[in-house]
DNA sequence: TTGGATAGTCAACAAGGCTGACATAAAACG
DNA sequence: CGTTTTATGTCAGCCTTGTTGACTATCCAA
């Protein structure tokens, strides 16, 4: 459909629809390995990868209000609030009213939501920190930039550069 | 948790829990940008991305049993018949009876379904080719490099070395 | 030839997306 | 001050796609 070799210019082998379809392919298995052992331990807690998006971003930004945490998910509210509210309701979330907005709710993990985020964060890690140390620096630089490079512009604004708590 | 610093060696600072949560992040970022283009597609059609995983992984093996596709896709077969049955019940898909073992079925891709996997290939080969492209052959390398290492062993042994149709 | 393994189908349930409608409270604005 | 907008929550209902359990058809080996 789209092979392209440029005379006189270096051939561009990578990116042929071969090389780009094991590249999509590498992807999906890759993303399943990256799920797999956070699965594993939401399901024996009864939880689902929908919770842990939830306590991620919520340990990652504490105090970030509900919209927040809505437009980094990109899901509709009221597919976070069902997941929102077991977390308040079994004690892993405080949903804190904002003392400015009182419109606002703030999220934070509460010291039993902490555990179970970086017990499914360091189950990840170790993975990625596998993954990471099998491949070495270099090819660590490319995957990032690649995948940076893969994203919705959107979503790389919200890459590394989150909205903060409360003031 | 498991930062660590070797006096006398490199340090390692890409295996710092920071920059493994930043790898985290992105895994999840570029998935979503990954699949937003294909979505979308399906979306029009009334199908949704367990159809989509289907048609290419038929067009990639032509042939495949659903016992093949079934360890590839890694979902029950329960989970695949049904997406198998509106893929075969609309035309997209053929299923031919096996000639050697009559329990199986060989799939293959009709006219019509080939015209939608290729809309699907070509709509995720456009996103992965401008990152490709943007990132350069080396970051992609690297990219390739750490999700292979990121794959589960068993779908390390389905990346690249499909079984064949029936013989 | 019969009993176990294998391939596939049907039924029913659950998680987690979605839309739409509506309620409330607070903020912002004219 | 009154109106409108914003932030959040909730109810109802639908869809996709995962699950388990029960069942049928076929093959193969003892």
């Amino acid at each position: 459909m789209s092979d392209q070799l440029s005379p006189g210019r270096p051939p561009l082998l990578f990116l042929t629809d071969e090389e780009l379809r094991k590249g999509i392919e590498a992807m999906f298995f890759a993303y399943r390995g990256f799920t797999a052992d956070p699965d594993r331990i939401l399901d024996q807690h009864g939880y689902g990868r929908a919770h842990h998006r939830a306590l991620h971003f919520i340990h990652r930004s504490p105090g970030t209000t509900v919209n927040n945490l809505l437009s980094i998910l990109g899901v509709t509210k009221q597919s976070l609030n069902r997941v929102l509210r077991t977390l308040i309701d079994e004690g892993l979330v405080e949903a804190r009213v904002g003392t400015r907005d009182k419109r606002e709710r703030h999220l934070f993990l509460t010291a039993s939501g902490n555990v179970l985020e970086q017990e499914l964060a360091e189950a990840q890690r170790t993975r990625m920190r596998a993954a990471y140390r099998e491949a070495g620096p270099e090819a660590v630089r490319g995957f990032r930039t690649v995948l940076e490079a893969m994203m919705d512009p959107e979503m790389r604004h919200h890459f590394g550069l989150l909205k903060d708590p409360e003031s």
